[in-house]
Order: C-alpha cells, then sequence, then structure tokens
DNA sequence: TTATCTTTTGAAAGCGCTTTCATATAGCGA
DNA sequence: TCGCTATATGAAAGCGCTTTCAAAAGATAA
C-alpha cells in the first residue's frame, strides 16, 4: 500500500514564479509586467523586451484564477450538451473548441443526459466557476433557467434551434423547415403513406420540431399523420431497425419513412435488407444530420445534413464578439440542405 | 446596426452577492460562511441554518476564481483529446465528465486534432487557468510536456494506453495484445495471408501498438506482414473502402484484413458488398474499438471491445483520489474483450 | 460552583493579479 | 533652450474568498 514513487505529487519543485517575481527580474513593476501580458502594445520595446526574457528564464505561467479574479474574466466558455458520445454534439463542440482557442479561451463542457435536472445543475456549477458565456443546445427549458442566466449576466446562446421570436439568441437551423424539406422531398415523388421513427420529443425541442415539420408538411397536401405511424425511440440503429419491423408488420405498409435522426434509417435499412424489402423499391427511407456513414451504407441515404460544426464555430465567434463588446447583431438562422441519395424514389404503382 | 435589446447584455440587474453580505445578513463573520461551504461539519447547526437562509435570501453564488485563488484549488479537471467528433473519445469525456461531476469538478476540454503543437499549446492555456489536474490520451510526446506538468505539479493521467513502465500513470489497455488477441483468433482459424488497414502511427501511440501487436502475432507463428500490405490512412469509412480496394487488387488476395479501427471495418465491409465478396468466406474483416455499428452491420463485425466508458470514469476516479491526498495505487491495465461475430470464419481451402 | 479542556467563532492577513490614479518621462513646437 | 502635451510607468488599492491564529463559548470534571 505505498505510492509509486515514480509519480507521486510531492512538492519537490520550486513552486511557479509570480508576476512579482518576473517584474523583480526584469527591474520593472508589477504593473509593467501585467501590461506586457495584456496589452503589449502599450508598453516601450525595451521594457517590452525585459519582460519576455525574464518570463521566459524564470518560466512564468500567469495564475489564471488571480486573473480572474482582478479582471472578472474567467476566459471559461461553458458548454452543455444533451450528450456527448456521438459524432453530432461532439461535432460542435470540436468546433467551438477551435473557434474560441485563439482567443485565449477554454471550453468547460458538461453533458446532460437529456435530463433538464442535471442540466441545470451543470448549469450552476458553471456559474459559479465563472464562466464569461455560455452554449446551450436547444430552447426548451424552463424559465427559471433563463432567469437564473441573466441574472448573472452572462451571455449565451442558443445552438441547434432557430427564431425563438427573438427571445434568445440562436445560432442554429429551423428544425421543423427541415424535416418539412424532406418530407416535401418524399411527398413530390408521389409518397402517400407515411411513418415516422422520432426521438424522444420530451424536453427535446429538435425532435419535436422535427416531428411537427413533417406533420406540417403532410397537412398541407392533405393528408395526416396517423400517430399509430409514428414511433418514439431513443437514438440509436438497434432502435431504428425494431421500429421499421413493427412499422411494416401493419397493412397498409407506408411506401416511406422518415427517420428523425441517421442512426434509426441506418438500422432501417439494415433491417430492410433482413426482411428481404428493396430501398427505395418497396420503401423509401430518409434520414437527418448526414452523419458518416449516410454516404457509405448501400444504397446511400437521402438524408438532411445539418450543420454541426458551423454551429460551433458561429456560435463561438457570437460569444466572442459580445464578449469583445462589438455591437452584435442577432445570427440569422443557418442553411441546412437536403442530400438525395438512393434511398429515396417514387413509391411502387 | 443596433444591437438587438431583447438580449443585449446590460448592467441591470443586482451585481451578485458577496460571501460578506451573506455573513452580514446573517450575523456571523465571513469566516463562518466560508466554513458553512467547505466544511459544513464544523459549524453549529443554529448558526449553519442562519447562513442558510441568507444564501438562500440572497440567492448567493460563491465566486469561483476568488475562491481558487485562496484555496489555491480551481476545481477544474482538464481533458485534451485527440479529436471529440467520433463517439470514441465522446464516450470517454462523456464517462469522465459524470465521474467527477459529483465532486464539484467541471472538465475543460480541448482537441489537439492529433497534432502535438496543438496540444502544448492548449496545455499551456490549461495550466495557465489552474486546472487541478489533467487527463491525455496517449503517451507519447515530448519529454518536455511531462516536465512542464510535473513541474507544475498537475497530478495527471494518461487514458487509452497501459503499462508505460511505470513512467506514468495510466487508466487504459494494452493495444499491442489487444491487436495481438485479434491476430490470434484470426490465425487459430487458419489464416495466413494477412493484410492491415491501421491509423496514422506517427504521434499515435495506440494506432502504433495495434500495428506492433498484430506483427508480433504473426511473428509467434513465423509469419511476417509485408509492408506492401499494411495501408495507413486517417480514420474512416471511405477509407476503409479505398483501402480495401488497394488490398484485394493484387495476388495473393489476403484472406483476413485486420482493420486498427471500426470505421474501416465497415467501409472495409460495404467495399466487399460492391465488390461481390462474401465475408467471411471470401474474406475475414475484424475491426477494433466495438463501436455502434459493430453489431448492426451485416454479417456483424468481430472486432474488439475496448473500455472507452470505462477509461473514462476511473481516470476521474483516480484523478479525484489524488487530490483527495489518498494513498492511490498505481492503475493496473484494463481489460479489452475479443467479440466474435459473423465477419471472422475460416479461409476458404 | 470553579477550573480546565475542547470546540466554535471572528479578526485579519493574504492568494496573484488588474487597474485606477498620480507621477515621471518623452516628444514637440516655439 | 524651455514649456506644454502625450505617453509610459509605478504605487497602491482592491477583486472575493480561505485560512491561520487567537479569543470566546461550551462542555466536562472536580
Amino acid at each position: 500500500m505505498t505510492i509509486n514513487p515514480e509519480y507521486a505529487f510531492k512538492a519537490d519543485t520550486k513552486p511557479g514564479a509570480t508576476l512579482e517575481d518576473v517584474a523583480r527580474e526584469a527591474g520593472v513593476s508589477p504593473a509593467t509586467v501585467s501590461r506586457c501580458l495584456n496589452n503589449p502594445g502599450i508598453v516601450r520595446p525595451l521594457l517590452k523586451a525585459k519582460v519576455d526574457a525574464a518570463i521566459e528564464k524564470l518560466d512564468y505561467v500567469p495564475h489564471g484564477a488571480a486573473r480572474s479574479l482582478a479582471s472578472r474574466r474567467s476566459r471559461l466558455i461553458g458548454a452543455i450538451f444533451p450528450s456527448l458520445d456521438s459524432a453530432l454534439f461532439g461535432g460542435t463542440l470540436e468546433a467551438l473548441q477551435s473557434e474560441i482557442a485563439g482567443s485565449g479561451y477554454t471550453p468547460v463542457v458538461a453533458s446532460s443526459n437529456y435530463d433538464p435536472e442535471q442540466e441545470r445543475n451543470h448549469l450552476r456549477n458553471m456559474l459559479a466557476s465563472g464562466i464569461d458565456a455560455l452554449m446551450l443546445v436547444g430552447a426548451a427549458r424552463e424559465a427559471s433557467v433563463y432567469r437564473l442566466i441573466r441574472q448573472r449576466q452572462v451571455p449565451y446562446v442558443l445552438t441547434w434551434v432557430a427564431g425563438t421570436d427573438g427571445a434568445h439568441p440562436c445560432i442554429g437551423f429551423d428544425n421543423r423547415a427541415a424535416a418539412a424539406a424532406v418530407t416535401r422531398h418524399l411527398l413530390d415523388m408521389g409518397h402517400r403513406r407515411f411513418a415516422m421513427i422520432s426521438g424522444a420529443t420530451a424536453n427535446n425541442d429538435r425532435a419535436a420540431g422535427r416531428l411537427a415539420g413533417v406533420q406540417a408538411a403532410l397537412e398541407e397536401r392533405g393528408l395526416t399523420l396517423d400517430p399509430t405511424r409514428i414511433i418514439t425511440r431513443p437514438f440509436g440503429v438497434e432502435e431504428g431497425r425494431a421500429a421499421l419491423r413493427l412499422l411494416m408488420a401493419r397493412e397498409p405498409r407506408p411506401t416511406a419513412i422518415i427517420c428523425g435522426a441517421d442512426p434509426f434509417a441506418y438500422g432501417a435499412l439494415l433491417e430492410c435488407q433482413t426482411l428481404g424489402l428493396t430501398v427505395p423499391d418497396d420503401l423509401s427511407i430518409t434520414g437527418f444530420d448526414d452523419m458518416w456513414l449516410s454516404a457509405s451504407l448501400p444504397p446511400g441515404l437521402t438524408t438532411l445534413r445539418t450543420p454541426r460544426n458551423e454551429m460551433g464555430t458561429l456560435a463561438g465567434r457570437y460569444m466572442l464578439s459580445v464578449l469583445a463588446g462589438e455591437e452584435t447583431l442577432p445570427p440569422r438562422p443557418l442553411d441546412f440542405e437536403l442530400i438525395v441519395r438512393s434511398s429515396t424514389g417514387p413509391p411502387r404503382q
């Protein structure tokens, strides 16, 4: 029961130089060193050089907490995602991170597991750690949460949704319109019997929006989506598979199945193979998000490409801009793109 | 060009209560309030109640930076991943986050894009923000990086690798042994002509370890892996597809293809379909990591399940334990598991 | 009841940095 | 060369909290 001496973290090294040490070494005042760090332009090149040398020599790293305390900025940007173990939000996070890294900001992240309770806890935590800005996914949450954020004066931005009537700054796209576009594509091909595999809509306005978009597009053409033709499941390939089996078990069979997310569609496609159904002749299938397998999985999935990386980038840029005190225009909804591949076609006569 | 008044972040709310405000409200000293927060056990219940009421009333949230400065702990744990837009590291991050959240820690994350330079920058940034501990992926990096970490006395842990001869604390598995296990599975079925699709091995000791493991297992049986039978690519489905086409274009064709990551195997599997090759009769294919499609994609991918979530959980637990000053045993390598599905079988005679 | 020991509490000194504010220096025109 | 303005520097006061240290309160024993 001994601590491995190799990597026991004992206090055997010098405790790290402070700004004052640097000042002494360089023969200037702490204020000057501080200025070299934060506003190099206003210090004379000669002194700046001395300070730089001292920093180098002492291997000085500024103390973030002290900095935050004195400057009232933590250089931390919070980001809370519903989940992190898919490429979806991972892409957004990665893009956000790249965007803000250059300005010296670092993201602190948490995953809420699609649970508002967990989200609120993480939010409290983050506010306490003094994040300078905040990125959230979706708009559907209790008013008290927004009140909390506003009260702390933390600039925030919602992603993966658009247009909350100006109530919140959003960097995202219109899930409803996107789903409607997919539906119209199928309608235009002549489909009349639809089914949908949807993610859970509770606390998930993206999923809810997609479902609503499908329904709206159908109603435009005088059709309705029978509630028994809507299967709601947690996201996953096997879930899509099971759902497809269910949907095809009842007559009259749908000729088109709209999936609220690509993994559902992957599962549906695979299950068609198992059942001996030909896509798109027997059945058209659409996905949502254009994840990495959609182009590769035969027959090539018709899906809706969502700007997942762009949202991270723009959300980052937006927050930086607000933090910089620039006049920031309310962001516009982003574009989505219907990617038509071979999983959709006219229904068999 | 006006700021949208709806969400302009103006200073119109009260500036947030401080600990001193709470103390005044509760009629106690700041020290007592501080103790209520950090060590509630040692304050009399009567006072504790008063303080709690004051906190509630003023809606007090402690100031993280001030806290860190005074206590020399930031409650931040850094995590740098090679990439975040796959479920692989996302799973580890998600697990890490859940594990440490309960103890009041929050992860700050960055993605290095498999680039040592970027990794070092992020590391500097994180050290400056005062992270209390650090999680990295892999062991292969310049000594100066480890020196930097050690000098700052930041406990750290390496994941996704095992056994660096005790030089570093690792929470991971032995990539080499894992790849060897996959190879032996194929050898035992009678395969003799192998090929491999590998991720880039530069700055990636996981990929390098896997390649080495395959080679070692083959040499055990007197075989060698011809360098022209090793295709190195960035991870991806299409890359796997292209690699398979290349590998099958040359006689004598291999009877087994070992993929260093599942996406390669998905691509290979799909390309076999295109080429009219039957798996496993014409060709056995193995993956690595057991990602979400491996069980679903016909014919079911034989792959090696890596403990990606477990690594996050245990890495978190390890760091918390070190931070708590507990005697911490050097972690043992984690188990991996060969998942045999239908993509492997004896070679055709 | 009083003396002694323990447990709680408060006063005050920072933690390492930023940022006014006042002072010193440099730059310029006359 | 001198006075004036513009610019660069330093002194010092915190930022909001934790944490020693000493004093007060409570508990215990005599």
